[in-house]
DNA sequence: TATGAATGAGTATTCATTCAT
DNA sequence: CATGAATGAATACTCATTCAT
């Protein structure tokens, strides 16, 4: 075979990510052998190995969140006027997301990632990374809703950035056990937390 | 050799999970071979298959929720007069018994798991079992504080009690990629959203 | 199986040695596969690998000069009354034990050695030990011999010993390609060398 | 593309044999892969299989001693008049020649190769073909000497050719392990031993 | 019960070679 | 002639598990 597009070698890499990210939806990382992979692919293992350097490399390329769109909003999200508003569309955007990822199983890949993330040095850093760029916007948003007097200003920004950090990740978990669950219905709940609905009125006014 | 007591047994068997605990919090389940646990139990191969069936079995044993007294304070919490502070009791003591844990690194290994069980079905019953036992629960508490009138009746109280559970396993990820992660704050803003605190009376009072 | 014998142990590892050693002569330290070598003894690939880290280790176990007796030999000639007698004896018993090792085609390991000597550091370090023991030792004899007025003053001592060491590794390479080589001829043909009655008188006289 | 001239291809194929010489010389033949051959010549892999139907026809192109001169040479000595005389100046070139070589580094190659030649029949045959016509041809040569009085008659004549072969391969086998051997030195004691005149007279005097 | 030598299926990866373009 | 993607048999080595002593 002669020297090939550009466009046919991404395929070709997109097409074993895929075959990869089947077999590990199914049996997990570990139970998977590069001899399933290169099987699912209708691939030689030769040809795989053109591709990438090693099974690791597979699992890497296997769960990409879509990491710039959200640190796209999360940065627009930062110079808001309304800074819990635009926090609201931001894990509107998220929760959508994570609804449609769930229907191609990527909780399973993610949560397993997670584990990864504990033993594999490269895996944790981009965990780290990740964590903590939104752990810092979300912060830096809680923090300026604060200012404007919108949230308690005794609570941490950080802790509340972490427990909405939370419920997403939670909700990831819990989609990865159970993909029915109802993300909708979910949403609904964390946005009546952020709204400060959640709790009814009838007791605050026996309070007051 | 002579007939053994039970105690013996017993101690053998959790030297073994010990040992394998340590091994799993520096290598994870996959990286840790067999011959990694019965070197840092002391023991030979044949001895630790004395007592446990296979490498699975060892695993399993090595999380070990506190099933029981959680369970237990979760039966008291559905019947409480107060169902919210029940609830906020409730959960005291389970971010507690967090932050303890993460001073033994169990994040770690329930991280883990979870990935674990994706993959194998004894390990996923498990974990489903748990958490239809704690959303069954704690949507129970959810729906009696909303006929008080305590909590949005428009809320599925089963997705609220997602949320709560999303609150609890965010953090043990949390803390297992961060074991320093501050659990005291985290819990005040987890009181400060159960007691509708979270969100300040200012924009409230616009809205009246 | 229980604890063994160290004895026990020694015979195994010598055995999978030995299988080795068949192996490299029939197909050389690359053409030979581990599962060559773990077939010829009837072992499993695991049983082997209890004895031997890895396939190197393996063909540095099946070439073993014996280093110590010849070293010894070596020894003793300088401190000798008549150096190029001693060395006379000396390279007797060398090629004599090259006579034995040629009915067991040792000479068609150790030219592999040699090549592989060029390649991988160990065996390198080890090959040049070797030669540089056996070049200083006999350099000093017939440094020795030289200060008596039996070898002529005007020769490096050292390119003598390289010489003498030649006359040695040529004759194994000799014998490694044809293992009928008739040593005792070539031993005689040294011997000459070595007491000046290779070349006649005649000429000499005419010189005269 | 258009049918190309010889010479091109003989270029080509040159091109190709110093690249995997150079490979050869750092890394020995089975430690080099075609892989490294064809980056080492700019070449892609099926350009290379253009010239050479096998790794193993590099091999045999990359060792190619200067087979016909020193034949010439060994036959004119064959005939000369004062046989020593023609051997002396025949290994002066043999010897100055390897001295050349040493600098290539091809005897890194050639022990390399005498290991190939006990496992590959092709090779075997080479080799063996030309010791066999240099034996012929130094034996034939002291057997002649012998004749003339010059060379103890009651040596083989075929084991003294072996001797000097010996010395040959002998001081190749040294070059390929350190390449700073000093060539001429060693000559000046091959050629006291051709002339007899490695041991003093001293004590040959003393025994007359 | 304890031992640890032995098992052998299984693993990721390599690499000489081919052939469609 | 050149390209280089694809092939797939082969490789060294691992590791959960067994079982004779």
């Amino acid at each position: 075979m002669p020297k090939v597009s550009d466009e046919y070698k991404l395929n070709r890499r997109q097409q074993i990510i895929d075959a990869a990210y089947r077999c590990f939806v199914r049996n997990g990382f570990h139970e998977t052998s590069m001899r399933d992979i290169y099987e699912e692919t209708q691939l030689s293992p030769g040809a795989v190995y053109n591709y990438f350097r090693s099974k690791e490399e597979i699992i890497e390329g296997s769960f990409q969140f879509d990491y710039e769109r959200s640190r796209e909003l999360f940065k627009s999200a930062r110079h808001s006027d309304d800074p819990l508003k635009a926090l609201e569309e931001l894990l509107n955007f998220l929760f959508t997301g994570l609804e449609d990822a769930a229907r191609l199983q990527a909780p399973r890949i993610n949560v397993q990632a997670w584990g990864q993330a504990l033993i594999n040095r490269r895996f944790q850093e981009t965990m780290n990374q990740l964590f903590d760029v939104y752990l810092d916007d979300a912060a830096h948003i809680i923090g300026r809703a604060q200012e404007r007097g919108e949230v308690d200003a005794n609570l941490d920004s950080r802790a509340v950035a972490r427990s909405i950090l939370s419920l997403y990740f939670g909700l990831e978990l819990q989609l990865a056990l159970d993909p029915e669950v109802n993300v909708r219905n979910y949403m609904t709940v964390v946005k009546a937390i952020l709204r400060g609905s959640f709790r009814q009125d009838s007791e605050k006014g026996q309070e007051a």
